[in-house]
DNA sequence: ACGAGGTTAATTTTT
DNA sequence: TTAACCTCGT
């Protein structure tokens, strides 16, 4: 069965795409156009998927239709030649933008899934990489091999199709943030793809010319935004309606007759150049002037033709064996505005296309079978000779380039109007010669033999022959396609440990005894130097690595570090060296002493525990209070005794304590208080215990408790065998019971420590580094690396202004999010490296601070997350992370944006809660420097936290910050929409 | 048992 | 402001 498939098309979930864009327009457009099969679109959005199972119901094997009482509604009024049948597969166009070989990539690929099941898995997994719900063609930092992935672990029948493969800026092969080969863009999984979609700047002979190419099957697609360019392009199949055989065309090429095309000189990337200057140019030109506009000198946006001129392996010409058919066409609307002198979209032509559907048929069959006696007679002379003319590849075009569609003429002046009183017509009537751009031809001056080959018939004749439109900028070839797969990391596994450390990294790895104090600033390589310690010592033979303990603050920093140390400690297995937490080295210990599983409780089981022990005439949140109360308390060395003076708590202590016991289960305190208790009860057993160690290291010292302090003297008695790393000014767990003091008086408790210092950040900027030191006053650092932008102070005149600012500023930094806002910021001028999505973070002070954040980044369509919800998220994925600056502890990101820095927040003074203005200002000084490049900090003017307005001033910390440091700008306003609040008169 | 309507309390986080 | 929690009435 024949049928003409449009196999991708947006429905009006898609951004920028027609409001009317629903099933009824597709099916009536698909009639009046010819076509019998359909794509979806947007499947992957909740609102477009469920008008799926609302109006659409199953026909043959995986294909749709739209339900007959919809579909008698919508086809009422078309003409009777155009009624028929419309089948629709389930597709989606996803965008993926994520950094791969330290380069952001931006790709487009479509996804057929065979069924709704299939679809509704494909969604499920795709909806913890992104937000389905923000776009019907969603943004997701997803690698396009992971994406393909997922698609066939939702469903192995289903396919990924790259589309549109050539054009600059979101596409697999693209000049800006494409791939040289699909090898390297989807990796092992690359024999997965079979089809690609050549897009409209490009049609078959121009993708000939690539030999990689040659094993896909090259197929066209409109991309609708609108129903009304539904069809543009299209493949010509010969198959039994159903997903299975649809699937074996592409594959296969059995049942697959070719494709409809647009002359690629129609498309907007045809050419190269720069629209702002009007500015199109060849690839020789583009090559001639070195890229840029020469009108203005801004780099020219690299369009189709020079890039598969830099991927050709072969001349243009050649026409591979097994290559499909193709038929160059253009709109019917465009040729009724040329036969009748005026635009395409007007009254008139919308007119004539009626009247001549009416009487022939759909527009494909209009356009390229009609006789052109029948054309004649219902649409004139002018428009039959127009349809000749495109099926003989008589026209000129003005080709595209920078976003700018091509024009097509096909009448020279003075003839339409000579046509128009003829009633036969002559043939050999050439147009007159127009005077447009070098990039310009005409089609009417070639041989009619060979203009006849434009509609190539795949009978072994030279297809490509027509197009000498790019034959003439063909360059000499060049070699074939490079495709390379990304190296691998093949670093020696242990390497010598003192490899490129600087002095202090040096003498803290090789600082021979305790005890070893090493003050580490943020980026001077705390983490590298803690291994090196390890690396050095265990390759001298100091210590075994059985003898080795290192202790961070959370699972994820051991986890870290354990990985380093698997890699550069000689000798290191699972488990030597002890790479563990506070808490789980105490649970080991517990376990080894008592011999038998310990029970920890959560946290709710800990208040039921109060409350049935001590909780009498208490509501939950004084139970709470009581709980925090206790806990604070079992963090220093003599719970009972810190609460000597409180009898009533003492006592909650107490019963609470008895409760435990009888249990027989401890609380997370309780995995440092018992061991303390045990080897402060038992010299023995601490000194069994310390012997065991040969090295102690202990990270973030300066967030350590008393018992964690205690703890620590008892492991390293003396702190002969004991290093501790930390940074003062990250003292920000004083809220939960951490005293920096023991970080501060290290050298008084144990005599003889020496102190090391990591002079040297190898994150900060000098400029982040000098808002720094604003912040935290006395940090003694330098900055390796090159300056980079000024931290900017930004001022916005609401919460949610400020989280569209960071939104519309992220967006700007990954480069745009779409061809539209990617090509202005190229024009806006220097095109810095861009970020990707999993490089960026916005941090805040409360968490409730996320929501318009959160919600800003959605709308935006900015692949985003936020740290510390337990939400379904794919590791794959790459988002902006969004969490408090505690959260951020540790970590670092390109860019990172400082939200809510204002009077009542930063520092953060809640009613009923005492400031720790020194904390605060810490806190501040952890969430600046986790920016590797850049920081932007934002305060607005107008924002209520919990029901209460804050002043609106800056947060008073900034002041201390210099202008040339950091500049102070305003964000835009937001232009006021029209269906925007009012003002009300009253 | 359930729903309407009133009251209250609201950081930062790890094990 | 908001959401969870409580109380009271049916």
């Amino acid at each position: 069965m024949l049928l003409t498939a449009d196999l991708h098309v947006h429905s009006r979930f898609s951004r920028a795409t027609a409001r009317d864009l629903c099933f009824a327009s597709l099916h009536r457009a698909a009639l009046m156009k010819g076509l019998g099969l359909v794509a979806t679109g947007d499947f992957t959005h909740p609102g477009w998927l469920a008008e799926i199972e609302e109006q659409l119901e199953p026909a043959e094997d995986g294909l749709f239709r739209l339900k007959a009482d919809l579909a008698r509604a919508a086809s009422a009024d078309l003409p009777p030649v155009c009624r028929g049948d419309v089948r629709f597969v389930l597709e989606v166009e996803i965008s993926s933008i994520y950094k791969q070989a330290d380069r952001v990539r931006k790709n487009h690929n479509l996804v057929y899934m065979p069924s709704l099941d299939a679809a509704r898995r494909f969604n499920e997994a795709l909806g913890r990489v992104g937000n389905l719900a923000s776009d019907g063609r969603p943004i997701l930092g997803l690698a396009s091999r992971d994406l393909l992935e997922i698609a066939l672990e939702a469903d192995a029948r289903a396919f990924l199709v790259p589309a549109h493969i050539w054009t600059p800026w979101f596409s697999v092969l693209g000049s800006k943030s494409g791939f040289d080969g699909l090898d390297e863009c989807f990796g092992d999984l690359a024999h997965h793809v079979f089809a690609a979609e050549t897009g409209l700047s490009s049609d078959p002979p121009m993708n000939w010319r690539v030999s990689a190419l040659d094993r896909l099957t090259l197929i066209s697609n409109s991309d609708a935004h609108s129903a009304a360019k539904l069809g543009r392009e299209a493949n010509l199949l010969d198959i039994e309606p159903g997903f299975g055989a649809l699937r074996r065309a592409l594959e296969t090429r059995e049942g697959f007759l070719g494709t409809v095309e647009f002359f690629p000189e129609e498309g907007k990337y045809h050419l190269d150049g720069h629209r702002k200057c009007g500015a199109r140019l060849n690839p020789d030109e583009t090559r001639a002037s070195g890229g840029k506009c020469p009108v203005c000198g801004a780099a020219v946006t690299v369009g189709v033709m020079s890039r598969v001129e830099d991927l050709a392996d072969r001349p243009s010409g050649v026409r591979p064996e097994n290559a499909s058919p193709f038929t160059s066409l253009v709109p019917l609307d465009e040729l009724a505005g040329e036969a009748l002198g005026v635009g395409a979209g007007s009254k008139k032509a919308r007119d004539l296309v009626e009247k001549a559907l009416f009487a022939i048929g759909p527009e494909l069959h209009v356009l390229k079978d009609a006789p052109i006696e029948d054309v004649r007679t219902a649409g004139g002379p002018a428009l039959a000779e127009a349809v000749r003319r495109v099926r003989a590849g008589e026209l000129h075009i003005e080709a595209g380039y920078d976003g700018e569609f091509g024009v097509v003429r096909i009448f020279g002046p003075g003839e339409r109007d000579h046509l128009a009183g003829q009633t036969s017509f002559s043939r050999g009537t050439s147009p007159a010669a127009c005077s447009e751009g070098e990039a310009t031809r005409f089609r009417s001056n070639l041989s009619p033999a060979r203009a006849a080959s434009r509609s190539d018939k795949a009978t072994g004749g030279d297809g490509a022959g027509v197009h000498d439109a790019y034959a003439e900028w063909t360059a000499p070839v060049p070699g074939p396609v490079a495709i390379q797969r990304p190296a691998r990391d093949s670093r020696a596994a242990c390497s010598d440990p003192l490899d490129g450390l600087d002095e202090g990294q040096r003498a803290m790895a090789t600082e021979p005894t305790g005890p070893l104090l090493v003050v580490a600033g943020p980026g001077t390589g705390k983490t590298r130097s803690l291994v090196a310690r390890m690396a050095f010592h265990v390759r001298e033979g100091r210590v075994h690595p059985e003898q080795v303990l290192a202790i961070a603050f959370t699972n994820q920093a051991a986890q870290e570090l354990k990985e380093r140390v698997a890699r550069s400690v000689p000798g290191a297995r699972p488990g030597a060296p002890l790479v563990t937490t506070f808490h789980g080295f105490g649970l080991g210990l517990l376990r080894e002493v008592t011999g038998a599983d310990v029970r920890i409780l959560d946290d709710d089981e800990r208040l039921e525990v109060l409350e049935t022990e001590a909780g009498e005439g208490l509501a939950k949140a004084g139970l709470k209070a009581l709980l925090e109360r206790l806990s604070l308390a079992k963090q220093e060395r003599d719970p009972r005794a810190a609460l000597a003076s409180y009898p009533e708590i003492l006592g909650a202590y107490d019963r609470y304590e008895a409760g435990l016991s009888r249990m027989g289960a401890v609380d997370v305190d309780d995995l440092v208080a018992r061991p303390l208790a045990l080897l402060d009860a038992s010299p023995d057993v601490s000194r069994r215990v310390s012997s065991r160690f040969g090295m102690v290291l202990v990270d973030e010292y300066q967030d350590v408790n008393d018992a964690q302090a205690a703890l620590v003297a008892h492991l390293a008695p003396f702190g002969r065998t004991l290093a501790v790393i930390g940074d003062p000014n990250q003292a920000i767990y004083g809220f939960r019971g951490a005293q920096p003091g023991h970080f501060a008086r290290f050298k008084e408790a144990f005599g003889r420590a020496r102190e090391v210092r990591l002079k040297v950040t190898y994150r900060l900027t000098a400029q982040v580094l000098e808002a720094a030191r604003a912040i935290a006053g006395d940090c003694v650092l330098l900055a390796a690396r090159k300056t980079g932008p000024k931290v900017e102070i930004v001022g916005c005149p609401s919460a949610q202004a400020e989280a569209r600012e960071i939104a519309t500023r992220i967006e700007r930094l990954v480069g745009g999010t779409n061809s539209l806002a990617s090509s202005a910021m190229r024009t806006a001028g220097a095109e810095p490296e861009a970020i990707g999505f999993g490089e960026a973070a916005v941090l805040v002070r409360l968490k409730t601070q996320r929501v318009p954040i959160l919600e800003a980044l959605g709308r935006a369509g900015i692949p985003c997350r936020a740290i510390g919800e337990d939400e379904p998220h794919d590791p794959r994925s790459q988002k902006v992370a969004v969490m408090t600056m505690h959260a951020a502890k540790g970590r670092e990101f390109e860019a990172v944006f400082i939200a809510g820095c204002e009077e009542g927040l930063m520092p953060l003074a809640l009613e009923g809660f005492a400031v720790d203005e020194a904390e605060e200002r810490r806190l501040l000084y952890v969430a600046l420097t986790r920016a590797r490049h850049m920081a932007v900090v934002t305060h607005a003017s107008r924002r209520a936290v919990f029901g209460r307005s804050l002043p609106g001033r800056p947060s008073p910390f900034l002041a201390a910050i210099p202008d040339e440091t950091a500049p102070r700008t305003v964000a835009r306003a937001p232009a006021s929409r029209p269906g925007g609040k009012q003002l009300s008169l009253f």
